[in-house]
DNA sequence: AGTGTCTGTCATTCT
DNA sequence: GTAGAATGACAGACA
């Protein structure tokens, strides 16, 4: 059924997306502002990011089940944690995956072409993935938006939000009064807001709940010709909003108010905020500005000008200036994930359990707390496994509409959300070649976006796009990090093909740390094939043995037979201690016999110890292998060939001596005997070679330590890499800040000032210039800094 | 049958 | 000069 429902919907989504590349625009952002909201719990969860939820703590008390009754996924997501920690306990890494395809697909209201109106309710799509939920599911504050489009909330009175596809299993549990919700969730986000404005945020933030409050009779879903008037008036408000400087009609009360610097919202501390309710009250902004953002980015407004715009004539300026060069999007991904691996290594160094979503999240909560950044408010654990795709079939305005999305109007909503976002390492390719450049910056930097729409100047950079073009994290971080955070073998290995790593080290190519391969399998395999090697044919004596005595000497071993070199060997390799290696995941499977400096399987007391190291399955194995063959029989079978070619040659003393002993000794020993040249000769090379031995053996541990120890240090980097990254971001933030502080400050100064004849002074004629003093000057443009001033210039005093 | 891994061994160089 | 360590290269066993 789900299957059904997802090719179903596929079909929907494909649709959509194929309406929005012809043209017919399916914009879904437009709505975002006035019916933000329900929209956004239609995509993130209910507003109740406010709410203290014990979210984050259940992922990690419970074992999956009755996080949120509602959500369907959620009980999954846990479910699959809860197994996957049952497995993680037995120290293998398996990650069930599950998948999600977000497409954002928008519409424009113009053209009426609702995608979901047009299609069924189960929409299913996907060519690579399976889009299982985009709204991540909420019964309660969706309404099964696959199942009807006009169910959902009623965007604009009569269409809505289409191609989003919801869970098959709560298209029911969707169909619940979304008035209701939204009635509460408004109520909600006053409370909130009212709390907020204590807390000193100013009343912009919450532009729905103060137009749902104001408006509290006009539901959106009450009347659709009152929405359609709403909704063009809302429109006029959004558009205003986004232009530079220009006035803001209200859409409601027609007052024309600076509404733009509203748009500063919560991303703008609380001094600014001040700051700009004074410049709201001192000038209207109705003359160009300098700092005014003229051009808006030609990614993000390319496809708005190819289709019909929704702003009735009025620009779109959408100043983001770090869209203005293409970005490369596999480094803003990789610094992402660089980032998120920083904040996941900062909050569990452990971090086996954790995942991307944790990351993405933590990422989320560091930027909300940062207060400009973004805030998505996204709950912590809701985030579930950590493949995330995030398909983006048109985004004509999405880079001006999603940072709001993101922003303030969405922080309450996804407290309660299930998104179940998953970053999908089997589309990390997708994801790159997918998601739109303004996707990814809209999703990371709403908030900056969303003040460049008031005043940011065009040369202001943005933090993430410098970030992103300068930070190019390597494909080994993409995969280590996918590897650390738990994807399936399968993802894992398919993004490690994706990345076609070039490393000569295969250190875990054969095996994953998935996989089930420990020392107890190489034991019991080894066991199991030594018991099906009953026969061994010796082979002949090489190197420096002497040779006759020697064949002899293996011709008698062969009458012995039944050598089973696996023995020895799985024995001694059941000395490695894993735990060793239990820090580095990619190295579990490694099953190398690093027991260099023991004893070798020569020293024939030592063996019920090294059987008593070997695990239970060997230890039968060796319990039946002891009660079929008499002892002699055994020590031959653990002998290496240097030790039966010792006994053929009747080497009076055994190897572990001709080894092991001090030069002194060892001639000493060899004194003490009457030995033949032969037996010379023999327990010379025995000598060399187990010196050698140890050697090789030593030489092979040290090339794993000096890689294990580079790989400790290229984590080490690349934890500093993202670490600096991060503070990047935040200067760079702070920098924005500043300037905008600065830039809203001329604006207010420039506004204020008077001629002799009580006029103001044109901005394109005059701009005022800071002194070394504190000063600031109003001068001519034509005349540059070194001219004089003018005798009519004057100087104020500017305080900050 | 082909391939990758592990291990032992040899040759060589260096200490 | 010898012993031994270190290491690259090779081959056999094995999965």
């Amino acid at each position: 059924m789900l299957y059904l429902k997802k090719y179903f919907t596929e079909g929907l989504i494909q649709f959509t997306i194929l309406l929005s590349l012809i043209g017919v625009r399916v914009d879904v952002d437009t709505y975002l502002n006035s019916q933000l909201p329900p929209l956004r719990e239609i995509i993130l969860g209910p507003s109740s990011a406010y709410t203290q939820t014990q979210f984050h703590n259940l992922r990690n008390t419970l074992d999956g089940y009755g996080i949120h009754p509602k959500s369907v996924d959620l009980d999954h997501f846990f479910a699959i944690r809860r197994l996957l920690n049952q497995v993680r306990s037995l120290d293998h890494l398996r990650v069930p995956s599950t998948e999600l395809n977000a497409w954002l697909v928008h519409r424009d209201p113009e053209t009426v072409v609702s995608a979901a109106s047009q299609s069924s309710p189960s929409i299913a799509l996907d060519n690579g993935g399976s889009l299982e939920d985009v709204n991540s599911p909420e019964p309660s504050a969706m309404r099964g938006t696959g199942s009807t489009s006009e169910s959902t909330y009623n965007l604009s009175g009569e269409d809505s939000l289409g191609a989003v596809a919801p869970e098959a299993n709560q298209e029911q549990g969707n169909r619940d009064s979304v008035d209701e919700l939204s009635k509460e969730d408004i109520d909600l986000i006053d409370i909130l807001w009212r709390q907020d404005i204590d807390l000193g945020a100013g009343r912009e933030v919450f532009n729905y709940s103060s137009r749902q409050k104001d408006g509290e009779a006009d539901k959106p879903n009450e009347a659709n010709e009152e929405a359609g008037v709403r909704e063009e008036d809302w429109r006029n408000g959004i558009n205003l909003q986004e232009g530079q400087g220009i006035t803001l009609v209200d859409g409601e009360t027609g007052e024309s108010i600076p509404e733009q610097l509203s748009s500063l919202g919560t991303q703008t501390s609380m001094s600014l905020q001040e700051c700009l309710r004074l410049l709201e009250a001192t000038f209207p902004f109705g003359e160009e500005s300098e700092f005014q953002a003229t051009e808006a980015d030609p990614q993000l407004r390319g496809p708005a000008e190819n289709v019909p715009s929704t702003s009735q004539g009025l620009s779109l300026p959408a100043p983001l200036p770090q869209s203005d060069a293409p970005l490369d999007l596999e480094q803003q991904w990789q610094d992402i994930m660089a980032i998120m691996e920083l904040q996941d290594m900062d909050m569990n160094n452990t971090a086996e359990n954790t995942n991307l979503n944790n990351n993405l999240n933590n990422t989320r909560a560091d930027t909300s707390e940062s207060g400009t950044m973004t805030s998505f408010g996204v709950p912590q654990s809701s985030l579930i496994n950590q493949d995330v795709s995030l398909h983006q079939a048109s985004l004509p305005s999405c880079s001006q509409d999603l940072p709001n999305l993101f922003n303030s109007e969405l922080d309450p909503s996804v407290g309660q959300r299930p998104t179940l976002l998953r970053l999908s390492s089997s589309n990390s390719s997708n994801i790159n070649s997918t998601f739109g450049v303004t996707n990814l910056t809209g999703l990371f930097l709403p908030p900056l976006n969303s003040t460049n729409n008031l005043t940011s100047s065009p040369v202001l950079p943005d933090p993430f796009v410098s970030l992103l073009e300068e930070s190019m994290l390597d494909e080994i971080s993409l995969l280590d990090l996918a590897m650390e955070e738990g994807f399936s073998q399968a993802q894992a290995s398919q993004l490690e093909d994706e990345l076609d790593s070039d490393s000569g080290l295969s250190l875990d190519s054969g095996h994953s740390p998935v996989s089930p391969s420990n020392s107890e399998t190489s034991c019991s395999s080894a066991a199991s094939s030594s018991s099906t090697s009953a026969t061994f044919s010796e082979e002949g004596a090489v190197g420096y043995s002497t040779d006759s005595e020697v064949a002899t000497a293996e011709a008698e071993e062969g009458a012995v037979g039944g050598y089973q070199p696996e023995y020895s060997k799985l024995c001694r390799m059941s000395y490695q201690d894993p735990s060793h290696f239990h820090n580095l995941p990619q190295l579990d499977s490694i099953n190398h016999n690093h027991t260099y400096n023991l004893p070798l399987a020569s020293s024939y007391p030592e063996q019920p110890q090294l059987l008593g190291s070997c695990s239970k399955k060997c230890r039968d194995k060796h319990l039946q292998q002891t009660k079929i063959h008499p002892p002699r029989e055994f020590i031959d079978k653990q002998s290496s060939r240097d030790e039966r070619r010792a006994r053929a040659m009747k080497i009076p003393f055994s190897n572990d001596k001709i080894v092991n002993l001090p030069v002194e000794e060892f001639n000493e020993l060899l004194s003490k005997h009457h030995l033949s040249e032969a037996q010379l000769s023999l327990i010379r090379d025995i000598r060399r070679r187990g010196k050698n031995k140890m050697a090789a053996q030593n030489c092979r541990k040290r090339k794993l330590d000096t890689i294990i120890n580079l790989e400790q240090g290229v984590q080490d980097l690349r934890r500093d890499k993202a670490r600096l990254l991060k503070e990047k971001m935040e200067c760079l933030r702070c920098i924005r800040q500043m300037k905008q502080k600065v830039q809203i400050l001329y604006q207010e100064v420039f506004s204020q000032l008077r001629d002799e004849e009580g006029r103001p002074y044109p901005a394109s004629e005059y701009c005022l210039q800071y002194s070394a003093d504190g000063s600031v000057l109003i001068t001519p443009r034509s005349m540059t800094l070194e001219q004089s001033r003018k005798p009519d210039k004057k100087p104020k005093d500017k305080k900050k």
